[in-house]
DNA sequence: TTTGTCACG
DNA sequence: ACGTACGTGACAAAC
């Protein structure tokens, strides 16, 4: 049975406008909380119910029977605000892409119009939701009709059927006129009847049926309501009338097949969507797929195997070849490259035509395209230069989610359906593709792989402008040329080179570990007195809790017990096993994920090689996986033996290069603070010197205890911490910590204001930028929800800072692999950690390097403070250290 | 796949 | 009444 949904327009236009603030606007100004809220109620209608079919019925002036029958019907009703008329024309121009049919009769209503359709609907076999924030539709009601009802706000709805109305008001929806016109409806200026409100009107339709019988039973009831019910027998009736919905004779003719949804214009409903600034609400859209989806076109391309590299030319447009490619399970067995409609296969054996096809200053296009890059170095090739990167386009243009798959891409952005590679059984190891010749329709697993891999360069040649006109248009254009395209080139070959790990240091330190924790392990049951998984946190719970009965100092998010660090050392002295499980979990973190974890992705050269990832964090970090030697320990004595692991091979030394106090520099920097950016150029040490001018001393009196206060404001100011988390880590009463952050501020007035203005900023544009144009958009910032927004606002004041560190250090590592080329230097990049950088450095050019490295790095951006760099060199990881 | 914990900046 | 410092990735256990 098709579904026909049925929209007041007016009706949620109204809702929408008075359910979201009026600070939701576009760029040029224009306020659109109602448009916002119509579109996001339809899509979420598109999306839960599925209508076959929509239409959107609207209210138009002229003459209205109504008022002919009742003078005073609506007549206490204001003029809608310019600020919700202005968004009407908006609502039907959003309707209008979406290609769905808008209907008006003059002299009546929505609600006329709404119901002389459901009847010609439903008489043709259509079910029917009617959507409406009025609750007389209601009426309409019937097995083959409901009613969508916006209760409060935009996303509370109720499906109301007979079943719904029967629960909630007692009576079927035929009586709910009736029940109504007792009641009367202030909203519409018609008066009920005194003393009967939802309880007596509900009895009184539900025992006699209808007002006719009502009336004929009067004697029945109370003398009061008697009284009061012959008194205004004649509004009662009125108002039924008034109520009932009419029949529209324009509306009767309407031919409901013709209100089937079908396929939208993409271009058309994107840029209406741009134009209103709705980025989500698009994105939702684009996730409905199905019926009514965005139009989606076949990818048609023809691919022939390139013999020459004049002949791979062929599809290299203004320098760049867009490419994807090709593998046979894990093997690469090629890549293809690709224009508009023809494509060029290129067998993995003649790689190197790639690079003369593109020249010395052209380049490649993919998307995600490091994976590739990685295949030419490892075939002893220079990799190419990277001139587009769709899925890193994608994210800098959204960092907050994870960047797009291609085919999610291209469908959003172009509605272009790209089949994704074939899976399922691996290609035939023997495969049977003639590399000579070009693949025929009649394909083998190859020439499949092999096609679907021309579609997907197809896509990447096609994303180019549309996603470079958006990185444009958030100012990012600079920064996404200028760091993060070359970038890729630079982490390729640091992943390619890897660091070596000495694998005797690391198992040796796996036994030593292993016998510790054995005897631990005993330790710990024994004082337990029962044997038990110290690693399940359920069972440690209980023997903890239960077993010893301690204080249950925090819970977990799930409001469970927490058994971790911080709780097991307040524990400390309540039970002598407490230590031993600090220990053990100590212990046994360095043996799960430094030594177990590490050994295994050792290659046969001695070298771990881990993957950064460019797109995956909100702020612009990097972060690396497989292993992520980001989170190498440092901070206990116990865990930094794991660094004497990762060492320099023979005849180098490893240097590492760390920026001091970034962080705090740029907030500095950034906010401008007087104290602040005054203490840097000093060159003093950041926590004494805060700490002095806040207790208002010279620095040498500056007190243990009062630096370590001063560092913990200091850090905490950057991640939005308030007192109570202060108090928490300082061990100290909230009262007194707002003491600290109070004093803090009269010191660093333009710390306050800067981040003040940071998150006032965030709220009004919905995103943050970096120092070098990152973005990141904040939509916790509207969140109903209040959490949510303090969320998001701590974000609003990290992200400025942590994603600055992350422009400085990525701009530096593109810059340093150059100068190092130029200088003439043999090092090399291995790791970066967000404010360091690791090399492996020939034992004589240490200085050089160290010269080089230190010059790059502080002197990469102008700033109002100095960038100042550490540096130390080790034989391994461990020794690096000042 | 989610949860709890913990390593890092 | 509730939660409380940002950003990651990895492991073991439990679902």
């Amino acid at each position: 049975m098709a579904t026909l949904a049925l929209l007041d327009g007016h009706s949620l236009a109204y809702r929408a406008f008075y359910a979201l603030p009026a600070d939701l606007a576009t760029p040029a100004g224009q306020i659109t909380n109602a448009v916002f809220g119509f579109t996001s109620m339809l899509i979420k209608l598109l999306g839960d119910e599925r209508p076959d079919a929509v239409a959107v019925t609207w209210d138009v002036r002229g003459p209205q029977f109504r008022k002919d029958l009742y003078p005073a019907y609506k007549a206490q009703r204001e003029a809608p605000p310019d600020l919700f008329r202005s968004q009407l024309p908006l609502i039907r121009e959003v309707l209008e892409a979406l290609d769905i049919t808008q209907i008006e009769a003059p002299g009546y209503e929505a609600d006329d119009v709404i119901a002389t359709m459901v009847g010609s609907a439903t008489a043709e076999g259509w079910r029917v939701i009617v959507v409406t924030g009025d609750r007389d539709a209601f009426q309409l009601i019937d097995d083959d009709v409901s009613v969508m009802y916006t209760r409060r706000g935009i996303s509370d709805t109720v499906m109301a059927d007979a079943a719904w109305i029967e629960e909630r008001y007692g009576i079927t929806p035929s009586q709910y006129l009736d029940y109504a016109a007792l009641r009367g409806d202030t909203s519409d200026n018609l008066p009920g009847v005194p003393g009967v409100g939802e309880k007596t009107a509900t009895k009184l339709v539900a025992e006699h049926g209808d007002l006719e019988e009502i009336y004929r039973h009067l004697d029945e009831q109370t003398p009061r309501i008697r009284a009061n019910l012959a008194e205004h027998r004649n509004q009662v009736f009125l108002n039924r009338q008034v109520m009932t919905m009419a029949e529209v004779p324009e509306a009767a003719s309407i031919d409901v097949d013709g209100l089937r949804l079908g396929q939208w214009d993409h271009d058309r409903v994107r840029k209406v969507f741009d134009g209103l600034a709705f980025r989500t609400l698009w994105e939702r859209l684009v996730e409905l797929g199905g019926q009514g989806a965005v139009e989606s076109t076949e990818i048609d391309v023809e691919v022939t195997t390139a013999h020459t590299a004049a002949d791979l030319a062929a599809v290299v447009h203004a320098g760049t070849m867009a490419v994807e490619a090709v593998y046979d399970g894990p093997e690469l067995i090629g890549i293809t490259a690709a224009t508009g409609e023809t494509a060029r296969f290129v067998p993995v054996e003649r790689l190197a035509m790639v690079a003369e096809a593109v020249g010395s200053e052209g380049g490649l296009a993919g998307h995600d395209i490091k994976p590739l890059l990685r295949h030419f170095l490892a075939a002893g090739l220079e990799a190419p230069a990277v001139r587009f990167d769709t899925a890193l386009g994608a994210y800098l243009v959204n960092p907050g989610q994870r960047a797009p798959d291609l085919e999610e891409l291209a469908y959003r952005e172009l509605g272009l359906a790209v089949l994704p590679t074939p899976d399922g059984e691996p290609v035939d190891a023997q495969a049977s593709f003639d590399f000579d010749s070009p693949p025929e329709g009649s394909a083998d697993r190859s020439s499949t792989a092999i096609e679907a891999a021309a579609r997907r360069a197809v896509a990447v040649a096609a994303l180019m402008a549309p996603l470079q006109e958006q990185i444009e248009v958030r100012g990012g254009a600079d920064l996404y040329e200028e760091i993060e395209l070359p970038l890729v080139g630079v982490l390729a070959r640091m992943e390619e080179t890897g660091i070596a790990v000495d694998r005797e240091t690391l198992t040796n330190l796996g036994d030593d570990l292993r016998r510790r924790l054995g005897e631990l392990e005993a330790a710990i049951h024994d004082a337990a007195s029962e044997v038990f998984n110290i690693n399940s946190t359920l069972q440690l719970r209980h023997t903890l809790y239960e077993n010893l009965g301690l204080p249950i100092l925090k819970k977990t998010a799930k409001g469970v017990p927490s058994t971790d660090a911080s709780v097991l050392e307040k524990l400390r002295h309540a039970h002598p096993m407490v230590d031993h499980l600090l220990v053990y979990r100590e212990l046994e973190k360095l043996r799960s994920t430094y030594v177990d974890a590490l050994l295994p992705l050792i290659e046969p050269d001695g070298r771990v090689r881990g993957r950064f990832n460019q797109m995956a964090a909100a702020t612009g970090r990097l972060s690396q996986e497989q292993p992520n030697l980001q989170n190498i320990p440092v901070r206990s004595e116990e865990g930094r033996v794991i660094r004497t692991a990762f060492v320099a091979v023979p005849g180098h030394r490893l240097l590492t290069a760390d920026y001091s106090q970034i962080e705090l520099r740029i907030l500095a920097h950034l906010s401008g603070d007087h104290g602040l950016v005054d203490a840097f150029r000093a060159g003093l040490d950041i926590h004494t010197a805060t700490a002095a001018r806040v207790a208002g001393i010279s620095p040498a009196e500056v007190s243990t205890a009062q630096r370590r206060r001063a560092k913990v404001i200091n850090f905490g100011l950057l991640y939005g911490m308030e007192a109570y988390g202060l108090a928490q880590r300082l061990d100290i009463s909230r009262e007194e910590a707002e003491g600290h952050v109070a004093a803090y501020f009269d010191q660093f007035p333009q710390v306050r204001a800067f981040m003040r203005g940071i998150v006032d900023q965030a709220r009004s544009t919905g995103f943050t930028t970096t120092l070098l144009g990152r973005r990141r958009y904040l939509p916790e910032l509207a969140s109903s929800n209040f959490r949510q927004r303090q969320m998001g606002e701590r974000m609003a004041l990290n992200a400025p800072i942590q994603g600055s560190a992350a422009d400085i250090i990525k701009k530096a590592m593109v810059e340093l692999e150059g100068e190092l080329a130029s200088a003439g230097l043999g090092s090399t990049m291995l790791l970066q950690i967000h404010d360091e950088l690791v090399l492996e450095v020939p034992e004589d050019e240490i200085t050089a390097t160290r010269d080089v490295t230190r010059t790059v790095m502080e002197g990469i951006v102008d700033l109002d403070v100095p960038l100042m760099v550490d540096t130390a060199t080790g034989a391994n990881l461990a020794e690096c250290k000042v």
